[in-house]
DNA sequence: TGCATTTGCCTAAACTCTTTAGGCAAAATA
DNA sequence: TATTTTGCCTAAAGAGTTTAGGCAAATGCA
């Protein structure tokens, strides 16, 4: 009997693995456990450990830019922008080993070609609902795509558990205040007459 | 002849390492090598290699905040914004390895005793210069803490780099539009007559 | 159905890093 | 100078990574 091993499948349990114990903690040995197998039998479908962390980051993208295209269709304006934050909010907490994996630092082939691109374009869609001009609409995909980072990452990190306010109501004012933010973007100081 | 070993010392030297090979990449044999001393005897003044990175990601949180400190000294309003983003961003520039350090995910109790809560008290000092009452002022310190970490972070990992316009520019139209968001921080949709 | 080829998982082995236990010599103390 | 303490060492076991080569199960072809 064979396990029927395919970079594909060792992935998904990768991805799984790195939701239980964490991405940091994700080892070729430990999935190889998992499928019941000895670990060289996984060389021959990830190039490496480091290869295996780099296609769950890659498959974590995916999976949330398919998630953020879902939440996204029909939506425009505030409801866009709440929309795609909180795919990328419950993403996270489903799934926080894959989270972690999607905010690796891939290098620049590998993030160009990466549904990291589709986020940026996703991104740049949503402010489609707001009237912003180049080269500001780029400034403002570069701070949201900061702070949905940020701020996930800081509440998952369990920064804001044991304080009041209510997280859930802090995320609900910080999309309140980020809509406003779009709505009143400033013009550049430096450009004023 | 003796090394000299300190907890202190060791700390630092994979602090340095963490700058040049990356957070991820930091062992107790590698520091060791660097005082050319044999492993084991790093383990009197680390308790394991988990251990070392905690301290590494203290200290890094700690010289943060020194910093901060100093740059947020005598301003106020937007000048004190741009100074304490300026402070992280800098420091993340200049000490790549030690700004990932201070983003690991500490427990609670590590967390409450770390320069973390300093960091978090100087973003509340930043919001005095604006007209924020609670809660908003705790959202407005969230939503600042996730840009720096969630932007600079970003920015670190190249995804700004071979695009227009310079992220130069972009950080500085993202600190006119935080100072601007707070300014005009939107009063709670749920809470209106 | 039987045979040949391919493929997939295995064994073996080298290397690195982590961590603990116990020893010995260099500092510190008296 | 003698003694205690301290600090770094040797030794060794365990776990993860990675490569090379082997054998059997699946696949394809007659």
């Amino acid at each position: 009997m064979r396990a029927g091993l395919t970079t594909e499948r060792v992935v998904r349990a990768g991805a799984e693995l790195a939701d239980e114990v964490g991405f940091d903690r994700v080892t070729v040995s430990e999935v190889a456990r998992r499928f019941d197998v000895k670990v060289a039998s996984l060389y021959s479908h990830v190039k490496s450990s480091q290869d295996l962390k780099i296609r769950i980051a890659l498959f974590a993208l995916e999976e949330l830019a398919e998630r953020a295209a879902d939440a996204l269709a029909g939506r425009a304006g505030k409801d866009a922008l709440a929309a795609y934050a909180n795919a990328y909010r419950d993403y996270a907490r489903e799934h926080p080993g894959r989270a972690d994996a999607a905010r690796t630092r891939l290098d620049p082939e590998t993030a160009a070609a990466s549904a990291g691109v589709r986020h940026s374009q996703m991104t740049r869609a949503i402010l489609r609902g707001y009237d912003l001009a180049e080269p500001d609409q780029t400034h403002a995909v570069r701070l949201l795509g900061g702070v949905f980072q940020g701020y996930v990452s800081l509440e998952m990190s369990g920064s804001f558990s044991h304080s009041a306010p209510d997280p859930e109501v802090s995320w609900a004012r910080v999309l309140d205040a980020l809509d406003a933010l779009l709505r009143n973007w400033p013009t550049d100081p430096a450009r004023r007459p």
